[in-house]
DNA sequence: TTGACAACATACATCCATGTATGTATAATT
DNA sequence: AATTATACATACATGGATGTATGTTGTCAA
């Protein structure tokens, strides 16, 4: 005759307080950066990132719409810290805006190289392909970026009204180039190709950068 | 009695000639790139790549082994030219290396900002990520990207030779300087946002790197 | 203390994309 | 002229992902 111990049976389905809801929310979205990290947003289910997270997709269609609101909720944990530590800086107005600037962006670079979790964030935003069901995203996420352009834009004012910059240069532009270059800096760094070290040249690029080619030139016998 | 008008039966199954089936693998091409441009490589299905060359999956499933070697041959058909148009400018060897590689700069910019689909392929390259079935052709598309690099490497190092270099500067750095600048300036050029215009300001951005920003130093009083 | 609801787990239905197998008519080959 | 391989179209089988409906249990508020 055959009898089953009742009492070995696994009660899985019992209700968590807050705190430990707001845990198995971090923990699907850390599970989230895991897969999306190995293999691209487009190649992960719901269901992996659930068993990586340790839970149902029960779980996740509780804490979450859909698998774009968990692509969302990490871009928010990337963008936030990043904007803060820009506008602290902006906050100390020093005599010399440009070289602020400078020291600035090798602070960021190192900030990012330190946090794999930033790192890793940032990545998957430099890759992702904002089509299909991530079009609704793209415009909030690059309005934010645009946010963040305007406030590189304040040093190169305080740079010409402290006259230190010539009259002829457009500060528009100037935020452009450094723009353009920070961004594909990160690319590169981001890319997975070990083209690029932080730690090693980080500095160096930067201040290539705000030297400028032509400078070399003055080399000339 | 039904009777069936068989003279009014498409017979829409005739092989094609040779030059007839290198147009439609033409057609699937341009039919995918559509696709892909619109929804992005992993939002749209072969069905719909069948549909916009208005052949059927039979068809692709003949000229290509599966979506990702689809991928492969836009690939192919961007970088080979792209590769020739440096390789022609370094035949020339001029007195101003680095003037030069800044006339190639604006060059490239321009011959890509006036031919739409290279355009298009080029964004879809820059916003793809190669995870999942794609990942087999990270390494080959990123090692054509290091040759390409190798190639304006060539510019300084003749600079070097003519001593219009400052000795202390690393070529390698410099090459990477503008690596991530040109990379940013495509990024940006290319992600939808009309924020650069190369017609407009290709020519100002590439001028403003090369200037540099210390330059702006010398307008002080 | 006792509903009511939160926080999930489980089960189910549906759809869609992929790959392959098969059919077929014509161009190329002999 | 007969044969064969090409260039597809059509049909089928399969799996996997999504979303939803429903079940279960503990928590918290009244």
């Amino acid at each position: 005759m055959l009898s089953i111990n009742l009492t070995s049976v696994k009660l899985v389905n019992m209700r968590k307080t807050k705190e430990e809801a707001q845990k198995t929310k971090e923990k699907i979205l850390t599970g989230a950066l895991d897969c999306f990290s190995e293999q691209g947003y487009f190649n992960t289910s719901l269901d992996e990132i659930a068993k990586r997270a340790a839970v149902t997709r029960g779980a996740i269609y509780w804490h979450f719409k859909n698998k774009p609101e968990i692509f969302d909720a990490l871009h928010g944990l990337l963008h936030e810290p990043f904007i803060q530590l820009i506008l602290e800086d902006l906050e100390h107005d020093t005599e010399e805006p440009i070289s602020q600037l400078k020291l600035l962006c090798i602070k960021l670079l190192n900030n990012l190289d330190e946090n794999k979790t930033k790192t890793r964030i940032m990545k998957l935003f430099f890759e992702c392909d904002y089509s299909g069901h991530l079009a609704q995203f793209k415009k909030t996420h690059q309005d934010k970026k645009l946010n963040s352009l305007k406030l590189f834009e304040q040093y190169f004012e305080r740079a010409i009204q402290r006259k230190q910059l010539n009259p002829k240069t457009d500060p528009q532009i100037l935020t452009l180039t450094l723009h353009c270059f920070l961004k594909g800096l990160l690319f590169e760094y981001l890319s997975g190709l070990e083209l690029i070290n932080i730690k090693k040249d980080g500095t160096k690029l930067i201040n290539q950068f705000f030297e400028g080619l032509n400078q070399c030139h003055k080399a000339k016998p």
